[in-house]
DNA sequence: GCTTGCCCTAGAGTTCACTTCATAGTTTAT
DNA sequence: ATAAACTATGAAGTGAACTCTAGGGCAAGC
């Protein structure tokens, strides 16, 4: 299978495919090159990238990607160092959530404030004395 | 001020503050300059850092923060059209954090197989039989 | 008057995951 | 035979938000 083949099945383009097989989460049991040098792809590819979308589906930067990918070529990890893999990515994952969280918070005292000051706008400043005391801005 | 005693301040580097004036944050209210040539800060500076510090947490990019602070300067939007605004950010972070919950999703799922591997290799078996139809990998 | 430690500028470097470009060889269709 | 469409390479560009460097000018203490 050609390059532009594998791209359009994956839904990627060929400029991406290449430039992971540079980044080296592609080897030769994915990629060879066929006589006149043009890379030729196994179908053992189509799983590789289904694996590489999979583990950023999961929030892993390529660098991640490619130490994952190693431990699974070589099957170098426990079930339980995976398990605490999966475990760190979690917790990771959750923090990044929590900071939304917190920004979600903050938006809705602004609502809240901007809200009370169409209807109400003595108990706004009072809002805005209260929010003052105990906090920034 | 000069302007390592603002970075202190407001923890941030010099670099940084020297960067949001270039971009067109600061303006000659917060910054003016000494006959050396030494920037000097107002005590609206410390003001706008917190602002930009503010608008930051709730998740906005410094080309939004920059329309947002212009907007503020000169009082251009109606209390309507700030609400619209803040419903969009909160809509747009929603939808972030939609993303992770999915990533936990997927997360949790390898985290039962891999579990279920340690315990009862055969009902994992199964698990990834009953995975395989209906999704990827 | 010398060192140390601020301050200035313009511009380059960083990280990430691509994307685009310039240039050139190969294959396919007409 | 020639044009269109594909393939290859290495290198540069993108965007965001800084971060750092080089090369220089002031300032304060001894």
């Amino acid at each position: 299978m050609k390059i532009q083949e594998l791209a359009d099945k994956m839904g990627l383009t060929i400029h991406t495919i290449r430039f992971y097989e540079k980044e080296g989460l592609l080897d030769n049991r994915h990629v060879r090159r066929e006589s006149n040098n043009y890379r030729n792809y196994s179908e053992e590819a189509i799983e590789r990238l289904k694996l590489i979308k999979k583990f950023q589906s999961i929030g892993c930067s390529l660098a991640e990607l490619k130490e994952a990918l190693q431990d699974h070529d070589t099957n170098s990890r426990t079930n339980l160092q995976i398990i605490d893999w999966i475990q760190g990515k979690k917790e990771e994952i959750e923090r990044k959530k929590q900071e939304y969280d917190q920004m979600l918070d903050t938006l809705n005292k602004m609502l809240e404030y901007r809200t009370l000051l169409m209807n109400d706008p003595q108990k706004a400043e009072e809002m805005l004395r209260n929010w003052h005391t105990g906090s920034s801005d």
